[in-house]
Parts: structure tokens; sequence; C-alpha cells
DNA sequence: TTGTAGGCGTTATCAA
DNA sequence: TTGATAACGCCTACAA
């Protein structure tokens, strides 16, 4: 420790001595308190000003208040997610609050992110794709408010989620490739059991298979998520007896080594198999990929948890549920062939 | 707030009771201080796992240690920093210290970010690719242990740098297309003129083309980072009159819009023009993409940021000055074509 | 409307 | 080797 060497922090009382008023004074002020006259709220502004003064947040903390949110992420090179930071971060810029950022991967579990956060004090935290069973996150919700984001409980009383409508965006993806002449549409999944998101994507996917007449046709493939996986199973898929005539893939990051993997394999999209991935991540515009996708709108979920998440801190209990709704973005990597079956 | 529904957080005064020794025992205990006897250390640690005990990070701040550092990162989207995140953890999981991440693109300030950091006490802080000049930077170590990555100060005795050296890296790309008979190459460059990093690349580029007897043919085209700026800047460069026969580009994002514009104008790699990115991220390696690129180790710059400060916060203040080397990823958008000229 | 005083959980000094 | 205790900066009853 070298802090003995560093200038010393303007307190509370410096900035009320300055001022010429009550270290309470100053206090009410920074909390836009009841009961501050306008010229005792000019002068001790004023004072601040003049010394640069910032609370500590340690100190506020023993107290009980921090101004900070946590947001758990799963993955930071998943584009999709920095745009649910951006969203909870416009959501918070007008308040007085602060976002604490944890990656749970690779090099921290997810619990030791929130414990980690909990021993700092949050007010709250959102959860981005927890991996955790639902019973844990009540659990967590007892401890602290709570809000999920790509997580489905919809029966849950003790926090609030934010998804987008998974079912419904596996059959966009199904049905547009129905329309377009791909019948024997394969999923690439991921290995994960126990995600909500990926259970509701599947579902949709069996169900529109079903509805259109195609359940000899459903399969999916379960794959974890490291990249050296997802080569594998694509080609394991690719190379089958009987290729399969498109991949629905649920993520970009996946549709894009995919598209890599039938490249290298000498197939192009969609005159060998079509594909569609899902984020509609910035990756999907480029020409080279100009992979169709369904879109999330990534911003507005993470502004809609942040709002979520103040109103829980400021107090309510009920739970809210929300549900946005995707919408497919049609690209090269799907549109119809001529010479298709 | 809710606090008072939720279930009061142990203390270490619970944990002393719990164990029938005195406070100052378990904080020793905690500190590994000197002074504890072995059964007594075995009496508070069992206290400690009973009760699960955790230290309140607001209190310890209050006394002036948190074991937090800081970690600022200007951009969530580009994979790079994700590299540089993994190598900090990974040198941070074996100590008693967590990493407070901070984001500075879109919605906050990199000043701000700083400051609210310093407001939770971090003990030290990391800054990659940080946009103040040196002098502020210097201001800004006065007050905590610093360590700046991907920032080329070599002369300043009051903080760390961590880099590679982007003079090279940047003669490396210049000096492999040359070799593949790619004689005139434009530099595609980033418009933020206080980036030592991009200063160091546009350096490199402009001594290797000299060396190489090619100085007519310099051009060095600097673009901002938004996605609209690329892709005009490309339509641009790649709509001259007299097409460069090569770009060079200091970053991989901007590398692949470029192929991306390339595609649109029916152009491409490397028969119409070759294309060399920087940073090695793993889009280069897709099939689409193909793209030759210099590589720099990520993990181990954030690594070795990490180390480096933990000697900081430890009390070293003599300056250490990292440079590590890159490396030219050779790939298909820079291949050897036999009409070159 | 303003001021006083006590306490939040931990660390570190000093005494036993 | 152990333990008692005074800070650290802020918030908030309560008093004036």
């Amino acid at each position: 420790m070298q802090e003995d060497r560093l200038p010393p922090r303007v307190t509370i009382r410096q900035v009320a001595e300055n001022a010429g008023v009550s270290v309470s004074a100053v206090s009410k002020v920074l909390r836009d308190a009841y009961g501050v006259s306008a010229s005792l709220r000019a002068r001790v502004e004023a004072s601040i000003r003049e010394l640069n003064y910032r609370p500590l947040a340690a100190a506020r903390g023993m107290r009980g208040r921090t101004y900070t949110l946590g947001l758990v992420l799963p993955d930071i090179r998943n584009p999709f997610f920095a745009e649910i930071l951006d969203g909870v971060a416009s959501a918070l810029a007008e308040t007085q609050y602060q976002v604490m950022i944890g990656i749970t991967e690779p090099a921290a579990s997810e619990d030791a992110v929130i414990e980690a956060m909990i021993d700092r004090q949050v007010e709250g935290i959102i959860l981005v794709g927890t991996v955790n069973v639902e019973a844990v996150v009540d659990a967590l919700a007892s401890r602290l408010p709570l809000v999920a984001l790509g997580f489905h409980a919809p029966t849950m009383r003790t926090f609030d989620t934010v998804n987008t409508d998974d079912q419904l965006g596996a059959r966009l993806a199904v049905r547009h490739l129905v329309a377009n002449g791909f019948l024997a549409t394969t999923m690439f999944s991921l290995d994960r059991p126990e995600s909500t998101i990926i259970a509701q994507r599947e579902l949709g996917y069996r169900r529109e298979m079903i509805r259109c007449g195609l359940s000899e046709h459903i399969n999916i493939v379960r794959v974890g998520s490291a990249k050296a996986q997802i080569v594998a199973g694509a080609k394991r898929v690719l190379d089958e007896p009987v290729r399969p005539r498109a991949l629905f893939c649920w993520s970009d990051l996946v549709a894009v080594e995919v598209l890599s993997v039938a490249s290298d394999m000498g197939l192009t999209s969609p005159n060998d198999v079509a594909i569609v991935g899902y984020d509609n991540s910035p990756v999907c515009a480029l020409a080279q990929n100009g992979l169709t996708s369904v879109n999330q709108p990534g911003a507005v979920l993470g502004q809609s948890a942040a709002r979520l998440l103040l109103e829980r801190v400021g107090g309510r209990v009920s739970a809210q549920h929300i549900i946005l709704q995707p919408k497919l973005i049609m690209r090269a990597s799907s549109a119809a062939v001529s010479t298709c079956g």
C-alpha cells in the first residue's frame, strides 16, 4: 500500500466547513433530502465544486447505500451482450447509479462473481443468461433485488424477467426456411440443458416443423460452446449421408463458423445448405456472411432490465415478466434457390 | 430500499464470538497477519466456514483496503479486449483481488468511469487503450497505482506500460505484402491523433514503405471508428481512380468491413485488392474472411499488466515498460497472386 | 431550517 | 500470542 503518499480525500466535513454549514446540511444536499433552503443548497453546491468533493462509496456503503447495480454477463465475446450493456448503461445514465460489470467466462464462476458483487453491496443485480436453475435464482432474489435477462421463469414472483419470445423466434426461422423451399431443416443447438432460452428455441423449432408437416425431418444437434466443438459439430452435420437442406443455428457465432466449415467443404450457402442464425449481430450484415438471422432488440432488453431493477430497488415487490418480439432479418444465406427441394 | 427485509450480514464480531476469540484475532487470520497460533487460526477458520462469513468490502474500504483493481476497457465489441480480460482474470485468480470492469464506450466517458472507480477505492487501475494524453495519465498515476496497456510512453516514471511493438507489427505487414508482390499499399488508419498505438503503426508503415523504395505509394487514410464511417471510407478508397493494390488496416474489425465493401463492389481479395488486418481476432480464421493479420498476444498482455499492477500496489515505484513481439499470421487475403503488379 | 452525536464493520495500534 | 479500542466518512434520529 502506498495510500499515505496520496493526497487525502476531501470529506463531507471539509465541504461543510468550507461552506460554513453543518455536515448534515451537506449530506442532505447530496441526497436531495427535504428541508434544505435554496440559499443553503447553493452555498453547499459551490463548496462541493470548489473542493471537487466526491462522496466515498465505502462510507456510503456502511450506511446501506452504494448507488451501484451489478450486471453479470456470461461472455464478453458475443457482441449481443454489448448491446445489452449499452441498454443498461443508457437507462442508468440519468440516475445516480453506476453499473458494476462482472464477466463469468472463462476465469470466474457465476456464483463467485455474484458473491463478490454482494460483498460490494450492489443494491440489485441483473443476471444475463444465468446458468443457474430457478430455485437458485429464487434464493438469490430473496437476498437482493434481481432481474434475470435471458431466462424464462414466468411463474416466479421473487424476481423479474426480460426475454424475447424465443419460441416464436425459432418458429419464424423455420417458417421462413419452409417458405423458401428448404424443408429438411436441422437445428444446431447448444449443449446446455439448463438453459430455458435454448429449451424454448428447440420447442419452437419442433412445433413449427410439426405444424408444417415436417416431423420426419426434425433433428436437433446439441454442441458445446467452444470453437473446436462447434467446428467438429458442423463438420459432422454437413458430412451426414443425407445432408440437411438447411441449418437453424442457436447463435450467430455458431452460424458464421458453420458458414466457414461449409466453405471449407466446398459448399455454398444457400445453394448447398441454407443457414439462419440468431441475434442478428453485426457480422450478419457483412457481405461475406450475408446471414439471415433472428433479431433480438438487445438494447431494449438491457434498458428494460435496468428499469425493472430500479423499480425493485425502489420498493416494488410484485413480479414483472417482459417478453419482447423477435423479428426475422432475411439475407442471402437463406434466399430461395431455383433448384431447391 | 428494502435492506431491512434482508437477513443481516454476518459480521466479524459474530465470527469472533462463535469461535470464542477476540475480533482482532479474526481480523488477523483474515489478513494473514503475524502472531497467530495454529490452533487459534484453526478455530477461527472453522467459525468462518460455519457461519459462511464474508468480509464486507465497504468496511474494509473504510480502512483503506478493498482488494479490488479496476480494468478500464474502451470497447466491449472488439474481441481482442476479451483476451486481455482473460489474461487479467487469470493473473488475479490466485490472489485475493477482484477485478472491477468499466466500459467507456459508448455510454460513459473514460474519465467518468475512472472517477467512479476511484470513488469505490480500487487499489490500482489498468487503462486499456486510453484516449488520454501522457500528462493526464501521469496525473492520474500520482493518485493511484496505474498500468497503461496499449499506450506507448516509454519515458514515464510514474506508471508502467504494456504494449506490443506496434511499429514492428506494421513493418511486418508491409514487408509481407511487398514480398508477395503487392507494392501499392494504402494504410487504413484510425482518426484518433492522440493514440500512440496508431502513431506507431503509421510510423512503421511509412518507414517500411520507404525502406522498400515505395515512398511514392505511401498513403494513409484516417477514418473514425463508427461503422458508417468505415464503410464510407472503404468505398472511397476502393473507388479511387488508381485503386491501391493492397490495404493494411489498423484493426480486424475494419478489415472485415473492407472485405464486405469490396465484395459488394465485385472485387475479390487478394486478386483485386490484398488485405491485412490487425489483432488476429477469431474472425480472421473464418474461411469467408481468410484474413491475414498481425497477431498480438492479448492474454499475455493482460497477464503482464495485472502482474505489474500487483507489484505497484505492493509498493514498487520504479517504472517498467514491457514490449511484446507481434507476429504475422498469413491467410488467403494476402496470398501471392500470379498476375499481380 | 440547521446542528449534534452515535454507529455502521473492519483494521491496526497498543497494552496485557 | 492475544485482546481492547480508536479511528475511517457518511447518514440519520433527534435536538435546538
